[in-house]
DNA sequence: TGAGTATTACTCGAACTGAGAACAACGTAG
DNA sequence: CTACGTTGTTCTCAGTTCGAGTAATACTCA
């Protein structure tokens, strides 16, 4: 036995403060062309009847892995069954208040989800009811959930300036209208839709062509829209900025 | 006794999976034109004599807090000395890996912190030493330290551009030279005097005009530069932009 | 069939960028 | 003290990008 072996062995993990940690999770989705979030009614305390972000606590896990089976809980979608697959999951920060949690020491890992439209989901085992609420009518939340979907929001927003993160809100192939629809729900401005087209087309590997189109127009009419992929590009150079943000942000 | 109150009183905290909780911090300052990094060497197991980021274990406290006084501690400055109180600290993210500490479950919420020029630290409590290294001179690192480094990097680089973060390497007052070689320093590469100098001042709220200059040029001639503080913008529209950075990166 | 709408392409002036030059102020080697 | 090299600061200029608007075309719906 090494000297540091020995060391182990003889270690008594009580001996540091020990407190709780949970995973919580901001997904997003676009219903409608409004940014909706997923949320869980509380069944139990604290917060009884309060609607709360979903998540729970860390197991023998990585914080990803945990991330990602809360989400599959609370929508009732299960991994290697197609659409949870193609979610972007990504850490959000952690939250650590001492008194954030009324029972004990807490700390809450956020991740931010995105998806493409999943289906109204069922209710898992530590909620009595999961659905998703457009953001601007999340209302009054659980904890300090408000503050976790707030910086949520600014992250997810700054993130579609310079990554192809709106790729993950639509489907596997999709026209640039839909992308733009995208951008519009997370800004919540509308876009110079020929402007929009000129730089997404025109940023390396944001977009590629399929080489087909759509089988039908929109709703209200014009011409099949050409079809695109995500392209291999991490960020996006030059980034899209977002338009109308006044000079000097404080 | 409320029914929710009567359930916090009956509540036994061990019924959940505990782990401990760490703070580790990445901070980094500017020497002799080199970014560098603050590291302590440990005297304890596990890992006893390799290179760590200073880190300790969550107290009653935020986690901020618990960032700063680490920090703190290695450094051996107190909050309310000056210097401490300077320093620019965020959060990064966290790291969980089951496996990332052999003794036994524990999560590290790292943070990035950036100083100007700080004195030399002494030995904290936890460490044997701590010590200023150039951030490509780190070498290996305890647990998943390097990772962590290198995340820290990552975010710091991509922070200049967009936030006035440069300015919390330099002195309260500073000439656009010095803000240009924190520019330089971290992304590693020479900038462009007179177009950073031009895209510096018509940045709104980077950094404003003290109406001073400088009472000494540097040390190989030159004018006496002007003199500057750090504006009120939070976030620099538009962004600095990284140069020479290729298409399409991956 | 006609009206309305959407995709896509194009135009034009304003703003911004990168590269370089000019100039004056300064420190230092000789 | 002088000459020279270095540096802060301002300008110029051409290429690129951006915002806003226009136009042609193709489709849906009534």
């Amino acid at each position: 036995m090494t000297e540091e072996e020995e060391f182990l062995a003889g270690y008594d993990p009580g001996a540091f403060p020990s407190v709780a940690v949970t995973v919580d999770v901001v997904a997003l989705t676009i219903r409608e062309g409004r940014l909706h979030v997923l949320l869980v009614e509380r069944g139990g305390h604290p917060f009884a009847g309060w609607r709360a972000l979903p998540g729970g606590f860390v197991q023998e896990e990585t914080l990803d892995a945990a991330a990602l089976r809360e989400l599959g809980e609370e929508t009732g979608l299960r991994p290697g069954e197609g659409e949870l697959d193609r979610v972007h999951l990504e850490q959000l920060r952690s939250y650590g208040n001492p008194r954030r949690d009324p029972r004990m020491r807490v700390i809450s890992v956020a991740y931010l989800a995105f998806a493409p439209r999943l289906p109204d989901p069922r209710a898992g085992t530590d909620a009595s009811g999961a659905f998703w609420v457009p953001v601007d009518e999340a209302g009054e939340l659980a904890f300090d959930h408000a503050a976790i979907l707030a910086d949520a929001l600014d992250r997810a927003r700054a993130k579609l300036e310079y990554t192809p993160l709106a790729t993950a809100f639509v489907g596997e192939e999709f026209t640039i209208a839909e992308l733009r629809a995208v951008y519009a729900a997370v800004w919540g401005e509308e876009l110079h839709a020929g402007n929009f087209h000129r730089k997404v087309l025109s940023v390396p590997g944001f977009v590629e062509s399929t080489g087909e189109t759509a089988p039908r127009a929109g709703e209200r009419g014009g011409p099949k829209p050409k079809l695109y992929r995500a392209g291999d590009a991490r960020l996006l150079h030059p980034a899209l900025l977002r338009p109308t943000r006044e000079d000097g942000v404080r």
